[in-house]
DNA sequence: ATGCAACCTCAAGCTAAGTTGAGGTCAAGC
DNA sequence: GCTTGACCTCAACTTAGCTTGAGGTTGCAT
């Protein structure tokens, strides 16, 4: 092994699947912390790419940067998130995850009541009026991109 | 009831809940038209009213506006869905709520078998490396409003 | 005839999560 | 010592689904 640990953007962006855009956006973000050469080139440490794949992993479970963030804003400065913090955080998820899945089954029970009913009544349609009952984590529509 | 039956974009922000502007953008997607007065104001008919119901109802259930465009182009011009319609239409979607349960559970329990390990390996971890069981039905993070 | 709320258009702005491009610098191999 | 690919910054652009604001007009009740 090397005896300098210190990696350009580019082989992290090739070790991660990442862009060299998206790491530099995520560093300006402040989710990631760079050293810099004399030349002022980014070098990273090691770490770092747990760090990043950390992130794409919260992301796929549907965070926000703004929450990836929160969720690293609780660890000590640059600490890559180690097996205790990964279970604090993944039990948010799981919940997370949960609430989704109940909520598309309510939707789709709702759907399937109402299929062929075509009455799209504003007052009395199952699926116009579940508000309620759908997406308490949020205010929209459900999304997967 | 009232002769004329058309009804100002106030009126039907009223009755649908939804914004003057958010009409006034859907008039400009052509998701509805509108009949206008001497004066160039518009005129909606009743119709129009579950017209806009159903892109309601449509987007909470996750169709983009540009796939409920084209569930409305299957229809003659300016003809409100009937049951036939929301029968076609609601099989997909069904399949698309579905789809997206399958994909939750897929990952939580994806999660379940991670939480503690804190491996976040780039060649093993399951969560990391769950890309070809998720999400069939696109390419990113999946996302609750 | 007048007051004024509701309407009109058009342009710009917003959020999220980046990408793209212009114009310039750095570092490493030959 | 020079070439060249990797790097730098900064600004502008992207998509979706609207909202906001400026500046002006309409239509209905009194």
């Amino acid at each position: 092994m090397k005896a300098n640990d210190l990696l350009p953007i580019g082989e992290l962006a090739r070790r991660t699947g990442l862009s060299v855009s998206a790491i530099r956006f995520y560093e300006e973000r402040g989710l990631v912390e760079a050293l810099r050469t004399s030349g002022n080139q980014r070098r990273f440490l090691r770490g770092d790419i747990r760090r990043l794949s950390f992130i794409l992993i919260a992301q796929r479970l549907g965070l926000s940067l703004a929450e990836i963030e929160e969720a690293l804003a609780g660890l000590p400065q640059g600490r890559t998130p180690n097996a205790a913090d990964w279970k604090r955080i993944s039990g948010s998820i799981h919940k997370r995850i949960e609430d989704q899945i109940a909520s598309l089954e309510k939707m789709r029970d709702s759907l399937d009541g109402c299929i062929g009913c075509g009455c799209l009544s504003l007052k009395k349609c199952a699926l116009y009026n579940a508000d309620d009952k759908w997406g308490e984590s949020g205010k929209g529509p459900l999304v997967l991109r």
